[in-house]
DNA sequence: AAAATATGCAACCATATGGTTGCGAATTTC
DNA sequence: GAAATTCGCAACCATATGGTTGCATATTTT
């Protein structure tokens, strides 16, 4: 994934509410637009705003059905997160090693 | 870690700007404000307002070194970030568990 | 067919964000 | 002590962001 692939899949999750709605995702049952955007202390199309964001950052995929549209958590993006943040922890403690060498010497 | 801190942390990480600082930091030996500023396109003080963006997310921290400032990057930010997704991840699976075995009823 | 439900679209608003420039101050270096 | 380096502060600007409201549309349900 590119630089700016990650960051927006940072920026899609630093957010209060489309947090709260991505841990919903991976708690409970499948859920369509409406009951995902219950009781988040914002209107119905403010948070379908942030789902939008959400989509445009691949952290989760839209599936109309019939009348209502389900919301469906796209785990590949949690694991491309994990994986980058993974990667810089390597790097940090390949750093510490070479200085922890230097030092003994 | 409260969910409005684990947001912050991924709005600090969700920027090209300040990913690519990260990883200059994670990679390479201690930085100081001028030198992390260098090669990112835009000016001094616009990184600077960056950096402390960074740093209010306590994904780095500032050492003060005579007469310039040492950035030094915070390992403990990047493991919560990295477990938080983990435990999203885990939450996930453990729904997919229990849809399979609903299937094989 | 009428009513209820689930959603979409667009305009609008206040504030946050990412960036700039100009200037002053502290610390090294020569 | 003068010059160079490294940094801080503050004002300013354009655009992005997070939210709202109003209204139209498609699908179920009764």
């Amino acid at each position: 994934m590119s630089q700016a692939a990650v960051a927006q899949l940072f920026k899609a999750l630093g957010d209060p509410v489309r947090l709260q709605m991505v841990q919903r995702l991976s708690n409970g049952a499948a859920l369509c637009l409406g009951e995902l955007s219950k009781d988040l202390g914002i209107s119905r199309q403010g948070a379908r705003k942030q789902i939008q964001t959400l989509v445009s950052a691949r952290v989760v995929q839209l599936h109309p059905r019939g009348r209502e549209v389900k919301v469906q958590l796209d785990a590949a993006a949690l694991a491309q997160g994990r994986a980058f943040i993974a990667s810089l922890e390597a790097q940090w403690e390949q750093r510490l090693q070479a200085l922890k060498q230097f030092t003994e010497q």
